[in-house]
DNA sequence: TTGAAAGCGCTACCAG
DNA sequence: CTGGTAGCGCTTTCAA
């Protein structure tokens, strides 16, 4: 033991070992007073409690989990919490992971480092559950988590052929909901500005947004490309579709953060939202019920999806995760708000 | 053990003693190949970490704790992710945390539960620090970490009687560089509109603005009472505001959000922002650079903030958590863009 | 219901 | 430089 680990028991920590020997009793005793299915009289484990509390007695957790092999720590990896979304993922997270008394255990990629790097020093921590919201997980690294049967979510994000749980809003239902909406209210020239090209996210409601719009016999729709999802890429986007011939008369931005950017541009130019052209976003940040945008846009139900992946990995009931690999679609609401109008009236 | 717990030692977790048996060798020395500072040798080293690196093996960080007595975690207690400036602080404390090999433990106080009630869960985790950023702790809190040696530091708040470290932006001398620079660009009529009218970040914006204008022989500013930091205070209390006869020239708002809120309020009233009105806000929040608000501000240094704390707690460098305790107030710098004007001009 | 004892996986000391 | 040994604080058998 070094020096300062010798101050440090000196000074501070009050074991179980010193609340059995100031009440006479064994230390398997105090122990058992903090263990809700252990058997112990009634009047005991009230003395006990009470003498505990007096000392400032507390179950240490960490020699806890060594035997039970459970942490209660549940790893998040986000990569960048800048973004008000993300900043909403952690958030509805952390308050389902803390309802089942667990704490959440954050980790932050480096730039340039991925989730494989971050894996094993994550994994030396010796949590009972990962949600992943940043990036994906390669084949490997599923089957190492596999193997220490530690269970891994993806959170709003899913990889079609691995086997790994994922839970995601349902963002091609979301873009079918949009598509319906602006065709419902009279728009004859819709276009979708994109976002990350690759990610499921961006690729899911572009699909649902084409796809249904064509079901509804649609034609003349317009795709811009964004190339992420930043207010930058929203608002250049925004400007090359309304210096077209051909002006979309609504344009449904593949997130808030984004419509936020095309918003920006729109009035710029000197068209009215919603008079001119629609604007409809996703993810419904809460800036985007701020009266100055007033963004239409598809909700993320983040907290079915925060529970979801809780379940999942089977934090709430004791030992249950679901042992087949499931994706889980939630979908999502549409919330009309003034970015929108209906063209006939 | 319970079955559960058998079932996963049996699958899954490689241990120093598996490579040792591999290896011929003690299990002491494969504890050695993964300590910096113990002394092997530098071949039975190569081959230690070959191996384990092939079985899979990487030392429990839970049970070396136990004997190190750091867990290599810091906890942060943070109230409100949704608030883009916590999310700003959460973000840099992270990373700084993790250049110092820990990790962030997040504590998210449910509704109506203080940090007093939060922090005996804390302590059991064993946590090398704890850094608070929601409200303040009470001084028998505070004496029990000291007790335990775990050191504590108050992030964004600072509370002068108490024996506690704390880190701030100085909101004082913040206060008094919108002063200033409002009276340098001709403004004669300047407003401040307040935020949560307890917080020293409220107060001390408040008092470095107003005295600084009296020392520059200004006397007729206003003060408007937001109530909050919100969105919905800032468009309140700018509607409140203008509608005086006697109308600001600028106005100053505790937070940027706050700020946007106002620009809203003003821009419906029909005033142009900053021919008839400038605004300034506090904090430098991404969505500040946005040209619809090009909101001048003062940006709060959140990365030298978080280097500060992490100093304080003594993370850096081992053991060298600040022995008394310290109030550390960072300067922040004026961020000028377009919602302001010299009204020279 | 209780106490004694055996570890959880690891570090840190003590001999050699 | 290495192996043996004694714990860290706790849970969980096994007997009593």
């Amino acid at each position: 033991m070094t020096e300062l680990a010798k101050k440090r028991r000196a000074v501070s920590q009050v074991t179980a070992e010193d609340v059995a020997r100031v009440l006479g009793v064994s230390q398997s005793t105090i122990s058992r007073a903090f263990t809700a299915s252990a058997s112990i009289a009634e009047d005991t484990k009230r003395r006990v409690l009470k003498t505990a509390n007096a000392l400032g007695y507390r179950p240490n957790v960490i020699a806890r989990s060594l035997i039970t092999r459970r942490t209660n720590i549940v790893a998040v990896v986000m990569d960048n919490l800048t973004d008000p979304c993300n900043a909403l993922f952690l958030d509805a997270l952390s308050q389902r992971i803390q309802n089942c008394s667990c704490q959440t255990l954050l980790f932050i990629p480096a730039a340039g480092q991925d989730v494989e790097d971050i894996l094993p020093t994550l994994l030396q921590y010796q949590v009972d559950a990962i949600v992943i919201t940043s990036a994906t997980l390669s084949s490997t690294m599923a089957r190492t988590c596999a193997l220490r049967e530690t269970p891994v979510v993806l959170f709003n994000r899913y990889v079609p052929g691995l086997d790994i749980h994922a839970v995601s809003c349902d963002n091609e239902a979301g873009g079918r909901l949009v598509a319906e909406f602006l065709i419902k209210t009279s728009h004859v020239r819709p276009a979708y500005v994109s976002g990350l090209p690759d990610a499921t996210t961006n690729i899911d409601r572009k699909r649902g947004f084409i796809s249904r719009l064509d079901e509804l016999g649609v034609t003349s729709w317009l795709i811009e490309e964004g190339g992420d999802y930043g207010h930058e890429a929203g608002y250049a986007a925004a400007k090359r579709l309304v210096g077209r011939r051909d002006r979309p008369d609504a344009i449904f931005f593949a997130s808030d953060i984004m419509a936020f950017g095309g918003i920006e541009a729109l009035r710029e130019i000197g068209l009215r939202i919603p008079e001119d052209v629609s604007v409809i976003g996703f993810d419904d940040v809460p800036m985007a019920a701020w009266p100055s945008h007033g963004l239409t846009t598809i909700r993320q139900p983040v907290k079915e999806m925060a529970g979801e992946a809780i379940a999942l990995v089977g934090l709430g009931s004791l030992e249950s995760a679901s042992p087949e690999p499931r994706t889980s679609f939630i979908p999502g609401t549409l919330v009309e708000r003034t970015s929108t109008i209906d063209r006939r009236r």
